[in-house]
DNA sequence: CTGAAAGCGCTTACAG
DNA sequence: CTGAAAGCGCTTACAG
C-alpha cells in the first residue's frame, strides 16, 4: 500500500471522510472520543496530510502583502522586484503578493495604508518601517484580528510581531569591522562611518558591531563619529567630502547604510580606491559595479530572493498553523567581493 | 472570473477536456486544427495550468537519486544528511530521494551501482563523481534510457549531463587568492597550497584562479607546488608538517580540498595560528570549530541545502521538460569568517 | 455529533 | 482523432 490517505485512516478509525476532515483540521464537532480513535489511525497509518490537495480542495488562496518605505534606493527596487518575481512562482501555490509602499514619517498615510489592506481581506503581512509606536500597534492591532506578521530588514523587538525575517545585524557590523581590519593590515589611521540615520535600529547595531572589533582587536584603527547620509547620494558624498577635508589619515570607511552611490562618487573623484578599504551594504546592480571598478573592496549583503522567500514561507506557516523549520529562514550575512561576484 | 481551468479552455475552444489535455501534455492523436483552436483559447484567456492538480491527478511520483562517492568527509556527511532532510519535505512535492553510495576508484562497483538504480525505474540523477571515461559511458547511457541526469559538486564538462549544479571553481581559487593577499597586508613570504590530488579537475581549476590573483595583485607572495592530501586528515597533517620543516618564511595555507581536519591539527599543535593565514574549503562541524578557535581564518563554502535543492528543482524541470530559472540555479560561493558564521 | 455526496483542477483508461 | 466518466487526496456545504 502506498501513503495512507483520508480515506485509510476513515477506515482504519471507523468513521467518515468528514470526520476525519474535522480532526485534521481541529475543526469542532467531534467527540474527544471519536476524536481519539481518529489520531490512532493517523499514528498507526502514518498518514501525512496532502498538503497541495488541501489547497485544491479548499480553493485556497493566500493573500500576503509586503509593507515596504516608500523612496528610490537600490536596495528597495531589488526587493520590490524580488517580490514581483517570486510572486509569478508563487501564484500556481496559490499564493497571491501585493506590494505596498507608505510615506515613510507619515503616521496618518502608513495608518491609512495599513486599514486599506485589511479591509481587502489580507492574510499575512511582511512590513518593513521604522520602529516607531505607530508601528508598533499597527502590528498589535493586525494580530488581532487574525493577520500573520513578519517583520521584514528591520526588525520591531517590542512589536508581537511572529518572526523577523533579515539578518543580525550586529553581526553584520562585527563582519564588516574584522574584514576592514584585516584588509588594513596593520595600517595605522581613522576610519570613517556612514549611516542613514543615526537613530534607526539596524544602523545603531551594526555600528555597534563594527566599533566592538575594531576596538577588540585592532588598536591601530580609530573609528570616528557616525556621519548621517540619510538614504540620499547627494547628501551623503557631501558629508564625506567634509569629512575628508577635515580630518587626514582616513585609511577605510564603512558605510553601513544606503548611499553607496554617494560613497563611490568621492572615492572615484578625489581618487581614493587604491589607499582606502571601502566596506558597503547590499548588493545592487551600482554596488555590484562599483566592485568591479574597484570602488568598493567589499559588500556585505542579505540576498533578497531568500527575504521574499522567507518572508513568504513564515507566512504561510502561521497561517496554517504549521512551526517554521527555524535553520531554513536564518538569513545569511553575505561577504561579496570582485571576486565572488554571484 | 478565477483564473482559467481546464474546463474553460475546452468551452472556449469547443472540444473535452480529454483533448484540452492532450494539447496541453503534447500527447499525439488530436488534428492540427483543433490543436491550433485549443492553443488559441490558452493564449486568450491565459491559462496556466495548476501544478499541483496535475501531479495529483496523475499519481505521478519523480524518483531521483543521489550518487555519492563512499567516504567519511565531513562534507560528504553534511550532504547526506542535506538530502534525507530535504527528502522529508519533498515527499510532500511527490518526489522521492535516494542516496547511493559507489567506490570511489572503483568502476566495476560503479557501474553496478547505477544499473541497479535504473532497474529500479529512476527518474533522474545527481551525480558526484571525479571524471573518468566510464562516468561519462555511464551519463551517456542515463541519458539514451531517457533519464535526467545532473552533475553535482564536480562537474563533468564533457558528458552529456543536463546541468552542473555547484560553484564556479575558478572563482573560488580566486576570492580564496584575495583573501590570502588582502589578509597578509603586504607581508612578505611563501603561501602553502594543499589540494585532494593535483589530478582533480576542481582541485585543478582552484589552484588555477588561486595563482593567478596571487601573481596579478600580490607580487610579496610566492605560492609553493601543490601538496596532496588525499582527502584524508593524517596524511595532510603528515605533508604539511613536512612541508612546514622543509621551507621558511610560509605566511599562508591554502587548502583547497577536503583534510581541513590535518590542516588545523597541524597549525594548533605547532602555535602558527597567529602567524599563518590559513583559509580552507566547505563548512563543516570541524571548519566552523576551526573558525571560532582562531585556527581558520577563512571558509570558502557551497551550502549543501542549496545544492541538494538546485539539483531537484533542475531534474524535476528536466522530467517536465520545462525550462530552469538559470539565476536560481547559481551555486554561490559564499565566505565565512568568525564574525558571520551562521 | 456524524455522514453521503459533490467538487477543487487536472489526467487516465476506455469507448467510439 | 475525440469525448464521457471516473478518480487523484482532500474539503465543504448540507442533511440528519
Amino acid at each position: 500500500m502506498g501513503k495512507p490517505t483520508v480515506h485509510d485512516i476513515a477506515e482504519e478509525a471507523g468513521v467518515s471522510l468528514a470526520t476525519v476532515d474535522r480532526v485534521l483540521n481541529e475543526r469542532p464537532g467531534v467527540r474527544t472520543m471519536t476524536a481519539q480513535r481518529v489520531h490512532s489511525a493517523i499514528d498507526k497509518l502514518g498518514y501525512v496530510r496532502d498538503v497541495h490537495a488541501a489547497n485544491l480542495a479548499r480553493g485556497r488562496q493566500y493573500r500576503f502583502a509586503f509593507v515596504l518605505p516608500e523612496g528610490q534606493s537600490q536596495f528597495l527596487k531589488a526587493l520590490r522586484e524580488a517580490i514581483d518575481e517570486a510572486g509569478v512562482g508563487l501564484r500556481l501555490e496559490r499564493v497571491a503578493l501585493d506590494t505596498i509602499e507608505v510615506p515613510l514619517n507619515d503616521s496618518v498615510g502608513m495608518i491609512r495604508g495599513l486599514e486599506a489592506l485589511q479591509d481587502q481581506g489580507i492574510d499575512g503581512l511582511a512590513i518593513m518601517a521604522n520602529e516607531t509606536p505607530v508601528v508598533r500597534d499597527m502590528i498589535a492591532h493586525m494580530k488581532e484580528s487574525g493577520i500573520a506578521v513578519v517583520t521584514l530588514v528591520t526588525d520591531q523587538p517590542n512589536a508581537e510581531r511572529d518572526h523577523f525575517v533579515g539578518i543580525d545585524n550586529v553581526a553584520a557590523g562585527r563582519t564588516a569591522g574584522v574584514l576592514m581590519g584585516r584588509f588594513l593590515g596593520g595600517r595605522y589611521g581613522r576610519v570613517m562611518v556612514v549611516v542613514n540615520s543615526t537613530h534607526a535600529r539596524d544602523m545603531v547595531q551594526r555600528r555597534l558591531g563594527f566599533d566592538a572589533v575594531i576596538n577588540e582587536q585592532f588598536p591601530n584603527l580609530h573609528t570616528l563619529p557616525s556621519l548621517e547620509g540619510h538614504d540620499e547620494q547627494e547628501r551623503t558624498a557631501t558629508v564625506i567630502a567634509q569629512a575628508l577635508a577635515n580630518q587626514d589619515n582616513i585609511v577605510g570607511l564603512y558605510c553601513a547604510g544606503a548611499g553607496t552611490r554617494g560613497v563611490t562618487q568621492v572615492i572615484a573623484e578625489q581618487g581614493l580606491a587604491e589607499r582606502i578599504v571601502v566596506i558597503g551594504h547590499e548588493l545592487t546592480i551600482h554596488a555590484r559595479q562599483a566592485l568591479k571598478d574597484g570602488l568598493l573592496d567589499v559588500v556585505i549583503t542579505q540576498n533578497v530572493g531568500h527575504l521574499v522567500r522567507s518572508a513568504t514561507r513564515v507566512l504561510r506557516a502561521k497561517c496554517d498553523g504549521r512551526d517554521i523549520i527555524a535553520s531554513q529562514e536564518r538569513i545569511r550575512i553575505e561577504i561579496v567581493l570582485r571576486e565572488n561576484l554571484p
